[in-house]
DNA sequence: GATCACCCCTACCCGCCGTCGGGGCCGGAT
DNA sequence: ATCCGGCCCCGACGGCGGGTAGGGGTGATC
C-alpha cells in the first residue's frame, strides 16, 4: 500500500485528489496539510511514501518548502496548474521527481504515484518535452567538439587522461593503476602530442568540456 | 488519426507493435522498416507524423539514422531493450522526443504516441529519473559551489588563475601580466593553500565548475 | 610465418611547477 | 608614529611533469 500526503491549499482540489487517489486499490492518502508548515509536519510525523505538493501557496509556497520535505524522505511530486519553466527548474533542482498538470487525468495520476514509488520519475508531457529540449540544446557544440578532439585516444590512453582531468599527479594515478609512473607519464606525453596539447591542464579542460567524468 | 511507421530488425516486434497500435481507434500503422535505409526512405515516402525506432540493428543503428529520420519530419519515438545513459543520451541530442523500453505496457506505448503526435514527449519512467538526476546536479547547483570556493581568492589572484585554467604556463602569465615568472608561481600557491587544491589542474577545473572564461 | 603497425610498458634527462623565505606598499587599530 | 595585517611582488631550492629512445606483445595482411 502507497502511503499519500496530500498538500494544497484549496481544500476543494485536496478533496479532488484524494478522491483520485483513495480509487485505486493500492493507494491510501493518509494526510492532507493547507500550507507548508503543515507539509513539513506530515512529512516528518506521517512517513509517508509519497507526497504531493502544489507549487503555489499563500505563505510559504511549495517550491522553497520542496527541498525540506523532500530531506525528510518522501518522493515528492509537484502540482501546478502553469509549467513555467522557472517551476519547473527550482522544483527538480530542490529533488522532486515528479512535475504534473492540474489537469492531468485521474488514471495517470494514480499511475504517477505508482511510478515515483518505485523510485521513479514521471513528468508531464510538456515538462518533458522541455527538459529534453534544454538538455538537447546544451552546447553540444563544444561537447561533441571535444569529444571529437579526443576520439584518436586509446582506452587506454583516454582512461589515464580522465584521472589526470580529476587533478591526480602521475604517481597518484599510477598508484591506483597498478603501473610505473614512467608509463602514466608516456601516456599522457603521447596524449599530448595527438591533441596539439601543451600541457597536462589543456587535457584536463577538454576531458571537462568532453563532460567524461 | 495518427500515422505511423515501424521500425525493427525482428519481424516479429514489428508484428506485435503492429497489433498493439492497429488497436487504438485513432492510430495506423501505415508501413514498417527491418533497417536503417528503410526507415529512412518510409519516412520521406509516406511521410508519418511518429517513427517508432528500435535503437539496435545489424547494419547501421536506430541511433545512428536518428538525425536523418527526425530532419525528414516525423517526431520519433527510441525503442530499447535496455536503457543505457549512453543510448539515452545520443537519441535526445539526435531529436528524438520519446524514449520507451520494449516492456512498455500496450496502454502506454498507444499514449506515448499520442502524446508526441500532439508536439510533447515521452520518456520511460526510469529513463526521466535519470535525465532529472543529470539536469539537477548539472545546474547552477555546481557553478555556485565552484563559485562559493573561489572566493576567498583576492583579485589578483583569481585574475591569475584563470590564466591557469586556459592552460597556460606561469612563464606565458608573466609575459601576459607583465609580471615576473616568480610571483605567478607565488599567487598560483597561494591560491591552492586557500582552496586546499594539490595541483593547478584542480585549480583549472574549479574555474571551469564556476563557467569562468 | 614474416613483416608491419599499433598499443602498452619502462628508463633516463631536463625544464617547469610549487614551496619557502623575504621585501615593499597601503589602510586601520592602538 | 608605530605596529599590524593584508596584498602584491621577487629569488633560490627540491620534486614533479614532459620529452626522447627503446623493448615486448598482439593482430592484420600478404
Amino acid at each position: 500500500m502507497i502511503r499519500v500526503v496530500v498538500v494544497d491549499d484549496e481544500h476543494l482540489v485536496r478533496a479532488g485528489l484524494r478522491l483520485i487517489l483513495e480509487a485505486a486499490e493500492d493507494i491510501t492518502v493518509v494526510g492532507e496539510a493547507a500550507d507548508a508548515a503543515g507539509a513539513l509536519e506530515q512529512a516528518h510525523r506521517l512517513r509517508p511514501d509519497v507526497v504531493l505538493l502544489d507549487v503555489r501557496m499563500p505563505g510559504v509556497d511549495g517550491l522553497t518548502v520542496a527541498p525540506e520535505v523532500v530531506s525528510a524522505g518522501p518522493k515528492v511530486i509537484m502540482l501546478t496548474t502553469f509549467d513555467l519553466d522557472e517551476y519547473v527548474h527550482r522544483a527538480l533542482r530542490a529533488g522532486a521527481v515528479g512535475f504534473l498538470l492540474k489537469d492531468t487525468p485521474p488514471r495517470e495520476l494514480a499511475a504517477a504515484v505508482r511510478t515515483v514509488a518505485a523510485g521513479n520519475a514521471m513528468l508531464a508531457p510538456t515538462v518533458t518535452r522541455r527538459l529534453i529540449s534544454s538538455f538537447a540544446e546544451r552546447g553540444p557544440a563544444r561537447r561533441d567538439a571535444a569529444r571529437q578532439r579526443l576520439a584518436p585516444l586509446t582506452a587506454r590512453e583516454l582512461e589515464i587522461v580522465r584521472e589526470v582531468a580529476r587533478g591526480l599527479g602521475n604517481a597518484e594515478i599510477a598508484r591506483r593503476l597498478t603501473m610505473s609512473e614512467a608509463t602514466v607519464k608516456a601516456h599522457v606525453s603521447r596524449a599530448l602530442a595527438k591533441l596539439q596539447a601543451g600541457n597536462r591542464v589543456q587535457l584536463a579542460i577538454l576531458v571537462h568540456d568532453a563532460d567524461l567524468l
